[in-house]
RNA sequence: CGGGGUUUGGCGCAGUUGGUAGCGCGCGCGGUUUGGGACCGUGAGGUCGAAGGUUCGAGUCCUUUAACCCCGACCA
């Protein structure tokens, strides 16, 4: 992957910052197994209820991520881009939004001049401020722009570890149509996307599109909820017809779609994505217009699309774990191999393959610390609870046979030369 | 915003009726060990959240105060 290259694909233990940890925290004391997990592991820190520091371990599973979201963003057109953390109370208060009885989720401060600044809980409104005005002519749109902008709401409680906090990271798009209709096709696209997205994350078979609250314009807003008891809301799924309802709206879904309601089966789940229709509500209140073809000033048409980037590393972690640590799917593993040489002539194997595997474009992350300051079973422990795809140990035993010990991370391990190794390895 | 709890070494904790502040992990040094978080020896590291008070003597008792955490309601 060219991002993580420049990152540093593969590294030397030695040379890459972890430390992780032999015992874990009490239930007690972290009730949130993510939280937990990570933490072991070495991937975050938790520096206050709700706020976590990504380590560099951590970080790589986030780039990871983010790359997958950007691709598809590029894919249907999106433009990367960076809003600003400060805002300007202004162009808040033209949607009424400035106000803390409105939206309760506010951090505020001032300047030096004692002017008021808001820290972005959100970026509806600057963007349309930014890139709605821009577009001065139906000639402009449609316009698609995202970002990955770290997020500040001040919850009354964080909880749920890095799944619900005070300070996340978050992908938002928003685009900007001419017609009602085209913002709805775009929709439909980002949709599309969005499905495919978490497919890629290995998130595919327990995410399911939902019907939530929608807001003025459109009677749903559409939720991507993937089952998980670590989870704050409660779905309601009609697998039959393959339609599933946030309970925030059970009743007036049940309407609509003529569901059964005693048939719906209840689950828990983690909201991991959310797009929104704004129709053309929020430019009327802003007073964002574009010229249209008959030359009548009109209000443009707003859509937003966000995924809790960081949620979304919370929702694996609380997924995929076993006695030994952390599982990631192989998509967002930060590493694909963790390489172990045992004895003299394994560390030497392990050094050559190193070498090797780096030029095979591998992601690989050798742990070549001394055997005097890590010992063989704490290596192993740590390839395991850092959750790496794949574990490639080399020692007396298996070079005696020409071969290295290949082992995925939940399955068993077996003998393979190196070529063959690497040719497991480009096959995925 | 309601309820509960915590604060003692880098981290996690113990500390009895008030009497020389301890344990585990981690860390340094020396050695043994090398396919599952090893062992032995040794060492560094603390104004016990803050302020005031009682007492010959306070981590421990009293008063004031601060920070943090958890649960619930609310929420991408």
């Amino acid at each position: 992957m060219k991002e993580l290259e420049k990152l540093g694909g593969s590294m030397k233990r030695t040379e890459f910052w972890i430390k992780t940890s032999k015992s874990e925290q009490s239930e007690a004391e972290e009730p949130s197994r993510n939280a937990r997990l990570l933490t072991k592991a070495g991937y975050v820190d938790r520096q206050m209820a709700g706020v976590y520091a990504y380590l560099p371990i951590g970080f790589r599973v986030l780039e990871k991520i983010k790359a997958i979201v950007r691709e598809e963003m590029n894919a249907v057109g999106g433009s990367e881009l960076i809003m600003s953390s400060l805002q300007p109370r202004d162009l808040w208060e033209s949607t009424g939004r400035w106000d803390d009885e409105v939206v309760d989720v506010w951090f505020k401060s001032q300047l030096k001049d004692e002017s008021p600044v808001g820290l972005a809980w959100s970026h509806e409104e600057p963007i349309l401020e930014t890139i709605g005005r821009q577009a001065s002519s139906y000639r402009d749109l449609p316009i698609s722009v995202y970002q990955f902008q770290t997020k500040l709401r001040n919850e009354l409680r964080a909880k749920s570890g890095v799944l619900r906090g005070r300070e996340f990271i978050m992908k938002d798009m928003y685009s900007m149509h001419a017609s009602e209709q085209d913002l709805a096709d775009y929709y439909e696209r980002v949709k599309q996307a969005y499905v495919k997205i978490y497919e890629r994350l290995g998130l595919g078979n327990d995410t399911f599109i939902t019907f939530a609250s929608g807001g003025a314009f459109t009677k749903f807003s559409h939720e991507f909820q993937t089952l998980c008891d670590a989870g704050e809301d409660w779905l309601y799924l009609d697998r039959a017809k393959n339609i599933a309802v946030n309970e925030e709206v059970l009743d007036e879904a049940v309407k609509e779609f003529n569901l059964d309601k005693s048939k719906l089966e209840k689950v828990k789940s983690a909201e991991v994505g959310n797009i929104f229709n704004f129709g053309d509500e929020k430019a009327k209140d802003m007073q964002v217009e574009f010229i249209d073809e008959a030359g009548n000033k009109k209000p443009l048409y707003l859509g937003s699309y966000g995924i809790g980037i960081t949620r979304v590393m919370g929702v694996l972690a609380e997924k995929f774990s076993d006695d030994q640590g952390l599982v990631w799917p192989a998509a967002v593993a930060p590493f694909s191999v963790y390489l172990i040489g045992i004895g003299e002539a394994g560390e030497h194997a392990a050094a050559e393959l190193y070498t090797k595997f780096v030029q095979a474009g591998i992601e690989i992350l050798w742990d070549d610390r001394d055997a005097k300051l890590a010992r063989v079973g704490e290596k192993l422990a740590d390839s395991e609870l850092l959750g790496i795809s794949y574990r490639v140990v080399v020692s007396d035993k298996t070079l005696e046979q020409g071969k290295v010990e290949f082992k995925p991370r939940t399955g068993e391990a077996e003998l393979l030369t190196s070529g063959e190794v690497l040719a497991r390895l480009s096959a995925d």
